[in-house]
DNA sequence: CGGTTTTCTTGATCTAGAGCAAGGCGCCGC
DNA sequence: GCGGCGCCTTGCTCTAGATCAAGAAAACCG
């Protein structure tokens, strides 16, 4: 499993204004990449759209001091990478072994329809993001953050967090264990059952649903 | 002064799926609105999308418990008001004395590429607004929203702010007293002054970028 | 103008969540 | 199957910013 090659896991840095590898530009094919692969960089030039064929991905900046923000999570199905510039503005990253094609490039291949709707859509989920982080509580994010991705991954129950508690500290702005102790306020509630840190079983969705109004 | 008709200071509430009024459809005309009144609400069927000429636009969604997250401002020479559906998703309204034109209508008479740009723009204002609510402190916030506001302004200095301290705190997710020991901090280390609260000299926007990084 | 209302500032507490520290658990490699 | 490392949880303390409570300063309005 996962025997073949990860050709961007330990590519090198990609200097702004060259290209993108060939392999990367024909479509259908997949890129496979491993845990914490870098998928691109803020700084790199911009041009590929990307679709998750499984796995998952964490776009974010790096503040001063170390301070991380994530600005969005792409599961299965999902598409990123359309960028306003030239430049990329944030970095990729795989959460999990996972496997991209390449959708589009902003110059070409695709039709404008598709670009704008793909804009739409990250614009909403970028403001719907903000709406989050702007004035909830810690309960109240991560309830938001939960019913989030369990309607992602289709309702399917039990969810599936490809992300570590840092990953979702820094998606909602709060530490780890802000995020660990709500976790375990829900589960006391018998709002969800964790099977493991990773896998959520959402037995009282509404009561997350009151929370977030 | 503003002895015009204000069209919809006072309107009664559109319901969804009428269509808009006629005044509004034709382009190039000014529609005036006094300060609080209603452009839009959440809700509304969406379709026109809206110019400054003068005045500034808060844009923004009411929670439970009377919270409110501002989504964004919109000064003179900028747009507003593109939707991803047929429904509005926030409310907006004027701040202050405010003209309006229609430049365009998400149906027709616009090309698919000037709706792109635009979401593009709303994409980038909300992933960059997002960035400052996620892990900021009350001082780093409030230097990244003075000097978004100053160069929006075109660097004019004193610059002008036409939303009260609760817009601005409903904007950076902090309250309305934070905002204001903020102003007097950065006042009482010689980095602006104050000539009334809505009148803000930047006397060393260089110590404000740091902030910011 | 002068009075009223609204907005802003400042001070004094209080609290949600940060930061620090110490286990515990599970996952991975051998 | 076992050992070790990284991730997660939990408890304790601390602090940035919320909340509460007055005043001060503008803006508004007749």
């Amino acid at each position: 499993m996962y025997a073949g090659v990860f050709p961007a896991s330990n590519r090198s840095r990609q200097t702004p204004g060259t290209t993108a590898p060939s392999y990367l530009a024909r479509p259908r094919q997949i890129s496979l990449f491993s845990p914490d692969a870098e998928i691109y960089r803020q700084g790199d030039r911009s041009g590929l759209v990307y679709r998750v064929e499984f796995g998952a991905v964490r776009v974010y900046r790096l503040h001063a001091g170390g301070r991380r923000q994530v600005v969005s999570f792409h599961l299965a199905g999902e598409t990123f990478g359309l960028e306003a510039d030239r430049t990329r503005r944030f970095f990729a990253e795989a959460m999990v072994h996972s496997g991209l094609t390449v959708v589009g490039n902003a110059s070409a291949e695709t039709t404008s329809e598709d670009l704008l709707a793909l804009a739409l859509r990250q614009m909403i989920s970028a403001q719907e993001h903000l709406l989050v982080l702007g004035r909830q509580s810690a309960l109240e994010k991560l309830a938001a953050f939960l019913l989030d991705i369990a309607e992602r991954q289709g309702d399917l129950d039990p969810i599936d967090l490809p992300m570590t508690r840092i990953d979702i500290g820094d998606y909602l702005g709060l530490t780890i264990e802000t995020v660990s102790r709500s976790f375990s306020k829900f589960r006391d509630e018998g709002i969800l059952r964790l099977h493991g840190a990773r896998t959520v079983e959402l037995l009282k969705p509404d009561r997350l649903r009151l929370l977030c109004q």
